[in-house]
RNA sequence: GGCCCGGUCGUCUAGUGGUUAGGAUGCCGCCCUUUCAAGGCGGAGGUCGCGGGUUCAAGUCCCGUCCGGGCUACCA
């Protein structure tokens, strides 16, 4: 049988990390079998659910190219894709009677307030906490039909086995067992007629054919729950993965104080989608040999279920930034144009990085006005902005390096870094080398790579220099007002004949 | 409290009874070089959570223990 998984979010927020890589796990496991990857809405909780966070989950899964091949956004064989169509289709209905009728589920009357006083009841006496019976679970029909007839509201709830054994086949952890007697007797249908998670989920992933059911760890304990149901209804159990989770820094669950949890703030940080996917796939997963780059196609071609892992991971900004660094080297710089391009119109992008809210951390304000200056440049002057890219494209880790990166060449009057300034302009050679060097630029249109380096190699022998240093760091300083950047020679080139005349000049008038 | 899951360099990980415990990142150093990167080379960093046991041999198997995490909702 071919492999049918199904990414099934709660659209109640934003799409985080942990809830991507699950997803890419899903879609590289059923692209790597040849199978079917499907999106399935879990609306359940009218009072949680939002439009927009829907509508972000897919523009997400879009960005990063993760597909389906079912789902709200494409339709499919199996629709409706969202819980509260599927509902109101009456697809619940049919098979909460038919569990009803077998016995496997049964009315419960508790009020909620009754509800909370047993908790209370069982934590002060140590007891496990949780629906064991209550009035209900043994009740005779006659106790049913009377508070029926009294119009007592009720929810429907699963009968557990008791005084057995419970045991479900985790992929990656093996066998999972429990005592039934612990296992307590969960809200199949709740008071407002909507079905849980517990019931709804299992039924759509039994009437999709999802032969996989892959989802967070947090979900081990309710799976013996979920296995007994597929036994009552006769189905065959799906096989179970439950996915570590991905943990912050502190060893908590990630949150925003590590930075970020929505991915499209890593998007807005100027992180790339194939270095997202490629960092996200290796916590929790490996390929099982000394591999780490691995683009979309490298992680299904290799993935397999045996490489999952069952411990949880630490997410590392750190080593995430490497990789996109990485990612950003090997992008055609064609094609790195454009994503910058992209990249600084986007306004959610500039937004966060105006905002980022609580993400203090991130936060990168100063950057904003040297994306400005990018954006107009790539608009202006795109060839200029170009070359200017591609001497810059080798030494930054995100998007966003490429503002302050770029920042000298597009600013008619680079900020002189003070250091660098009093370091190299005082030094006897200045003078007579900046005048030199105004005098050649002012008579010539163009200026190669090659004949710059010439000319300052030559001018460098000329006057007695055995190392460049002393010649092209005061060069270097008056064009880029910097230390560091790109190699001098190239960097002159682009900058052109005029713009280094005006700089050497503005420059020489600082040395007198 | 109850039930369940997990535990290899700081971090991500390889490892399925016999390895000097490997790789990556981060850190440090050297080389390259006009600087910074990138790249190359090298280094520090692990008593495989801890304690017992099985075995000629244990990170790998068993037991116990500690620590971390999850669930314990008419949320998912």
């Amino acid at each position: 049988m071919s492999v049918r998984v199904r990414f099934a979010p709660s659209p109640t927020g934003n799409l985080h990390v942990g809830s991507l890589r699950d997803a890419l796990f899903k879609f590289l496991h059923a692209r790597h079998e040849g199978g079917v990857n499907l999106l399935r809405i879990e609306d359940t909780d009218r009072t949680r659910y939002s439009a927009e966070s829907e509508a972000e989950f897919i523009e997400t899964l879009k960005w990063v190219g993760i597909t389906f091949d079912e789902g709200p956004h494409i339709g499919g064989p199996n629709a409706p894709y969202r819980q509260s169509e599927r509902k109101a289709a009456g697809i619940y209905e049919g098979h909460i009677q038919t569990l009803l009728a077998a016995g496997h589920a049964y009315k419960a009357f508790e009020t909620p307030e009754e509800l909370t006083l047993m908790r209370e009841y069982q934590q002060i006496n140590r007891l496990p906490t949780g629906y064991f019976g209550g009035d209900w679970r043994d009740a005779t029909a006659a106790q049913v039909a009377e508070a029926e007839r009294a119009g007592k509201a009720f929810v429907i709830r699963q009968r557990i086995p008791r005084d057995t054994t419970i045991a479900i086949e985790d992929a990656i952890r093996g066998r999972i067992e429990w005592d039934s007697n612990t296992v307590d007797d969960p809200v199949l249908i709740k008071g407002d007629g909507m079905p849980t998670y517990h019931f709804a989920a299992m039924v759509d992933d039994h009437l999709m054919g999802i032969t996989h059911i892959g989802r967070g760890e947090e979900w081990i304990s309710s799976a013996p729950k979920h296995a007994v149901l597929f036994d009552q209804f006769g189905w065959q159990r799906p096989v179970f993965i439950h996915y570590p989770v991905i943990l912050g820094t502190d060893r908590k669950k990630l949150s925003k104080r590590h930075g970020a949890t929505r991915v499209l703030d890593y998007r807005a940080q100027g992180f790339l989608p194939a270095a997202i996917l490629n960092f996200v796939a290796l916590i929790g997963w490996s390929p099982g040999e000394d591999r780490e780059v691995m683009k979309r196609e490298d992680l299904i071609a290799a993935f397999d279920i045996d490489g999952l892992q069952p411990s949880s991971g630490i997410f590392d900004i750190e080593k995430l930034r490497w990789m996109n660094g990485v990612y950003i080297r090997e992008t055609p710089l064609d094609d790195l144009v454009k994503i910058l391009t992209e990249y600084v119109c986007d306004p959610v992008a500039l937004q966060y990085l105006a905002d980022p809210g609580e993400e203090k951390a991130a936060a990168r304000v100063d950057v904003l006005p040297q994306l400005a200056m990018l954006r107009k440049g790539l608009a202006e002057q795109p060839e200029y902005a170009k070359a200017a890219i591609g001497l810059e494209q080798e030494r930054v880790h995100t998007l966003t390096d490429f503002g302050e990166a770029t920042a000298f060449f597009f600013v008619e009057e680079p900020e002189m870094d003070e250091k660098a300034v009093s370091k190299w302009f005082p030094q006897p050679q200045v003078p007579e080398l900046f005048d030199h060097l105004i005098e050649r630029f002012s008579s010539v249109q163009t200026s190669s790579s090659e004949w710059c380096e010439m000319l300052v190699r030559d001018y460098a022998e000329k006057k007695g220099f055995e190392k460049l240093g002393p010649v092209v760091h005061p060069i270097r300083v008056a064009l880029t007002g910097k230390t560091v950047g790109p190699g001098l020679f190239e960097l002159m080139s682009v900058l052109g004949p005029e713009r280094m005349v005006g700089r050497l000049t503005r420059a020489r008038a600082m040395v007198r």
